[in-house]
RNA sequence: GGUUCGGUGGCCGAGUGGCUAGGCAGAGGUCUGCAAAACCUUUUACAGCGGUUCGAAUCCGCUCCGAACCUCCA
């Protein structure tokens, strides 16, 4: 088997996995800023990352996934009124800003258990770690590489890239960050307009607020992922991931506080996937075409056709590659959640074939190698850079295979034992414990169960004796009820829910 | 304006030099009392213009178009 690559955003090319640490791996994931419900675009990190996170666990690794609750809101504009986002919505809605807090955070678990995504191993909040926080700056400053101003505190950017490459994660020059950042009022507190602040002082109505040396204060936007990864994972791990869009500032400046703080570069492999456009836009609050993810489930919302289920939704995001940009629509939600259905009923299919006069030796070869070829180059796509497209686009080929021999198209015994097993060994893999695709089918109670058996005889009898207008009738009231039924080859009458 | 990344058939999307991606939709067929499903076959591509090469969607240059970041953002 091939080894995994990676494609690192700092190196910018795809780079063989080694872990710092055999075996283990330690991944740090942002997390959401728990002020507002989680959108369609904040499906995306999470599912891609859960997906890494399953793979390098089934590949063998003891991984450590941390994943952050920031819920110490940043300055909603810096420079402008240092508001904290999270207490300023708080007071409009005159609930307590850790009550908002919890609501958002609950929210979010809800929609994160909707996608089957496994919670991290640990998930700190910004408010629990201050003191790790303050902690770091004081380090930071002691190296000389942070400065204070009226009880705020500033990273000396120009200090540090004089000796450090800042800007490369994100392909800027120093120059022109110096030249390009916006001007904005009240910047004078800081030496360089690049700077960015480590710790906030409070203005008296900010109600966010703790003791700190310098005085009454909040932290910085960028410091709680700093000081949490390095607590969490130590002062370098290997996988940082999150969204193309925090590259810069934010992971750029995560680099340069650890790096200062800890004498080391912090991370070995970051990872960003991209962003979910619509109509070719980022989904986002400034465009306002966000779609909250309670939206997409329930399809309320005035651009959703319908309701789009959870697994829907994480089949459309699994079906591109991470790295491309994924655009929303209608059609492409519907077109995915209508093959997902039909990839998901025929591995349904494959685990209850039961293949007789099947042996050691296949009875046709050829199709016997494609079959083992598809399976196994699986294992190649997810190695190369986590290609879930590709792995998908196999699984589908191997669809008209099962329902073939399902319908007796294809004997059983044209694929030998060894392969059958590897066929339903590797669907279940693939399927269930690395892409996270799970059954929605709704818990069946028993006795609804047995009412529709009991139509489908009646129904049976009905057509035994060619009386179509009630078996007919039959089939399209339960159609009318989501129950869908299907006459088998083989005389039988399966049904599924709508 | 700067930096970076893209433009693939009706729609969504793989694909970094030669080998049918795949899904959805469309067309024809098989099966079926009919239907649905399934299976088989099948139409429509690589933004434009040059260049490199035996050979380019894939490499290089230019043009056009779009996006992300430079401000909170997944």
């Amino acid at each position: 088997m091939s080894e995994l690559k990676i494609y690192n955003s700092y190196t910018r090319q795809k780079e063989v996995f080694k872990p710092i640490t055999p075996g283990h791996v330690g991944m740090y994931v942002c997390g959401p800023t728990v002020s507002g419900e989680s959108h369609l675009g904040h499906a995306r990190p999470y599912i891609t990352f859960d997906v890494i996170y399953r793979y390098l666990t089934h590949l063998g690794y003891k991984v450590r996934y941390v994943r952050n609750i920031t819920d110490a809101g940043h300055f909603e504009e810096e420079g402008r009124e240092a508001e904290d986002k999270i207490s300023k919505k708080a007071v409009l809605e005159k609930l307590e800003p850790m009550e908002l807090v919890q609501k958002y955070t609950n929210l979010f678990h809800w929609a994160m258990d909707q996608f089957n995504n496994i919670r991290p191993s640990i998930e700190p909040t910004a408010t629990g770690h201050i003191v790790e926080q303050i902690e770091m700056i004081k380090k930071i400053i002691d190296e000389g590489y942070a400065y204070v101003v009226n009880g705020s505190v500033y990273f000396d950017v120009k200090k540090y890239a004089a000796s450090h490459d800042y800007g490369k994660l994100s392909g800027r020059v120093m120059d022109e960050l110096l030249e390009t950042t916006r001007q904005l009022e009240g910047q004078d507190e800081k030496r360089d307009k690049a700077d960015f602040a480590l710790w906030k002082n409070a203005a008296p109505e900010h109600i966010m607020r703790w003791q700190s040396p310098w005085g009454v204060g909040f932290p910085g936007w960028h410091i709680e992922c700093s000081a949490m990864s390095t607590k969490y994972l130590g002062p370098q791990f290997d996988i940082h991931g999150g969204g193309m869009d925090l590259q810069f500032p934010h992971h750029e400046s995560e680099i340069a506080q650890s790096t200062i703080c800890n004498h080391t570069a912090p991370v070995r492999y970051w990872i960003h996937n991209n962003m979910i456009t619509i109509n070719g836009r980022k989904m986002g609050k400034s465009y306002n075409n966000v779609i909250k993810l309670t939206e997409m489930f329930s399809g309320n919302h005035p651009l959703l056709d319908k309701a789009y289920s959870p697994m829907t939704i994480r089949f459309f995001i699994l079906q591109t590659h991470y790295r491309s940009t994924l655009d929303f629509s209608n059609e492409a939600l519907k077109a995915a959640e209508k093959g997902l259905k039909r990839l998901w009923e025929a591995y349904e299919t494959l685990q209850k074939l039961l293949p007789e006069g099947t042996g050691e030796k296949p009875g046709d070869p050829q199709l016997d190698e494609k079959v083992k070829k598809l399976l196994l180059e699986m294992d190649e796509f997810m190695n190369d850079d986590f290609n879930t497209a590709k792995v998908l686009a196999n699984m589908f080929e191997l669809v008209p295979i099962i329902n073939s021999v399902k319908d007796k198209h294809i004997p059983a015994s044209a694929l030998s034992q060894p392969t059958w097993d590897l066929f339903r060994r590797y669907f279940k893999l693939y399927l269930e414990d690395i892409l996270g695709l799970k059954s929605e089918a709704q818990q069946e109670d028993g006795k609804l169960e047995g009412v529709i058996r009991l139509l489908i005889d009646i129904r049976k009898e009905a057509k035994a004796r060619k009386d179509y207008a009630t078996s007919d009738k039959i089939r399209q009231q339960l159609q009318e009820l989501g129950i869908l039924l299907k006459d088998e080859k083989d005389g039988s009458v399966t049904y599924t829910f709508a």
